[in-house]
DNA sequence: AATTAAAAGCAACAATGTTGCAAAAATCTG
DNA sequence: CAGATTTTTGCAACATTGTTGCTTTTAATT
């Protein structure tokens, strides 16, 4: 499984390092989404936190991760699926934020709906963030 | 003109303050919606940069301005439509972002659809922002 | 106009995000 | 595998953003 987090970057023509398998292995070991503040957290005093906004950054360029847009100023992000593209990003799923233990979860089999827009609009990109609480927590 | 914005305060239990005016005025003149930043920058030297977050903090919970939750950490921020209680705010809209102007606009006549969750979620506020490019833009 | 209650401003601080550059590590090549 | 090259990291310094306590000022109340 270690082998995994390796050929992932490899495939993504990124060089394998410390913070970059550290960093994916606590996306893939999480169920939900992380905020950069968590992963500063969860790696410990291991990195600097230069690296792992480099590393976020470098992960969202190339369609790793995606963000998830809050209201509270704290970007969270997710792992993506195997269909995105390096900077092609098409997450056309539906995310939630539960109200009690406050964590995003990315509902992968929720597909988010058509929107009839205004004359004028045209539509690029869809975000559906649905607030409420968890199978976890109810 | 400037004394529904004195109503409005009043409306809402609020003493009429230049501050709290001023900024009321920035959102009623704009058609978008504001970050925090934006109003610092608009409302000139005037006010403390405290003040500013008060008073948004403040308005946010009387129902008079919403958030718009943004992946760029800058949160936006627009005006309710009269049907907004002190608390208990509730925006079925959709919410546009322009990619050339990079304007957020409410679209008061799209309402947000509903989503089926898969079971063990429940429901209480769903938020939808669409990006693309705008009537003004296009 | 005086009293009371609320808000603004100030200062100091905490947290978050950015940039340039030197050191270290990973990849490449013979 | 060792050396050259490229990439990434860590550090330092800084910029921006957000928070808190307290005093002064302003608005509402009587």
């Amino acid at each position: 499984m270690n082998s995994d987090i390796k050929e992932l970057l490899k495939k993504n023509q990124l060089s394998v390092t410390a913070s970059r398998e550290k960093i994916l292995q606590l996306f893939l070991e999480q169920e939900g989404a992380l905020a950069h503040g968590d992963i500063e957290k969860k790696a410990g005093e291991k990195f600097d936190r230069v690296t792992v906004y480099r590393t976020l950054q470098t992960f969202v360029e190339k369609g790793i991760i995606h963000t998830i847009p809050t209201s509270d100023n704290s970007i969270r992000y997710a792992l993506c699926k195997d269909d995105c593209a390096s900077g092609h990003h098409h997450d056309h799923h539906v995310h939630f934020v539960c109200n009690e233990c406050n964590n995003t979860f990315c509902l992968d089999d929720v597909v988010t709906p058509n929107i009839k827009l205004p004359s004028g609009y045209s539509q690029e990109h869809i975000e559906v963030v649905v607030k409420g609480v968890c199978k976890h927590c109810s």
